[in-house]
DNA sequence: AATTAAGTGAACAGACCTGTCTTATTTTAT
DNA sequence: ATAAAATAAGACAGGTCTGTTCACTTAATT
């Protein structure tokens, strides 16, 4: 298995500093050092590769966020209240680059085209998370809480990647604050 | 200018379809019908055929935006929930596509490509054109409620894109008039 | 020790990209 | 009416893209 996670590694880099389509097969297998038969081993094709990137990437912030939720909180409002600062922080990391859904479905518009498919998968994904959350903490309308947050956390994730520093993380968070607040 | 304005119509009903650089220059011009010879006299380059794509869509929204908002109410904060209102007609406005800058940078994620660097300049444009309103409207922090809005009304843009029919703009709309009742 | 699997490196196909240029025709302006 | 500018249609250059294939080498397992 370390093969296929070089090359996913590699990949990842690349995807996130260059875009998606941007990145050719050939220079990911110039940067990962393998051959190019070895990476259509591994992912048969350049889609299919892209999809466990994004399935990755998914699944890493969910593991990343479960950790860091205190389950302590889990039926009060306060764990939304903790969820929107790990988001921030999130959103704050060096490492993070937009979600990376999101950048997949507009470089892969096409709403027939399999990857802008699976985008949209993984967004349900995201926005029945925080609903989930939001239900588990009382609140009065889940679902429309949780697609208000996911609103403004991709808003944000988009804002900061676009004008760094303008501390467009922070401010989200207010807002979402301000929303849970008014939820109850 | 009958040549220019054929030209910009095709590449933008093009790129809000299936992208910007997934639209060839032949693209562009077997679909207006023109030779190429005449785009590359319009515009020299397609970089710059992209920016003026990218900067009449902005005039065209400020122009439909100023020509609805009600001078009347300017002083008071009800021209906030006033211009909420109208960006969700825009968002579900069926030729809505997102916000261009912001599909233009994600689609080229250099910041040193002068595309990337137009489009964080009508970013910038944007906030600040909220700002101004909350600032007149007497909102406390103008800039602060400038940028929620902006971060808000980018998301919805992206989450209504990706899943057509959930309702984003209307619970950003909700959200947003909430954030503005709460700034007073 | 022998057989199978995985990896290498390079060439290739077929398509598409932007931008230049040529030649001939049409439109516009003086 | 004549000169100047704009357009058409298309070939062309030089590059990039994904995916396939071939001949060969290394590693693992039994």
């Amino acid at each position: 298995m370390k093969m296929r996670d070089k090359i996913l590694a590699t990949a990842t880099s690349l995807f996130e500093s260059r875009g998606i389509q941007a990145s050719g097969v050939d220079t990911i297998i110039a940067e990962s050092g393998i051959a190019k038969a070895t990476l259509y081993r591994h992912f048969p094709s350049k889609n299919l590769l892209i999809t466990a990137y994004l399935r990755e990437k998914s699944d890493r912030f969910y593991a990343w966020l479960n950790l860091r939720l205190s389950s302590k909180k889990a039926n009060s409002l306060e764990i939304l209240i903790e969820l929107c600062e790990l988001v921030e922080q999130w959103i704050m990391t060096p490492e993070f680059h937009g979600l990376p859904f999101h950048i997949a479905s507009i470089e892969f518009p096409d709403p027939a085209h399999p990857i802008n498919q699976y985008s949209a998968v993984l967004a349900v994904e995201l926005q029945g998370y925080l609903s989930k959350i939001a239900a588990s903490a009382g609140a009065k309308d889940p679902e429309a809480l949780g697609q208000q947050l996911t609103i403004l956390f991709e808003g944000a994730a988009l804002v900061e990647r676009l004008s760094p520093g303008v501390g467009a993380a922070k401010r989200a968070k207010n807002a979402a604050v301000t929303l849970i607040r008014a939820s109850v």
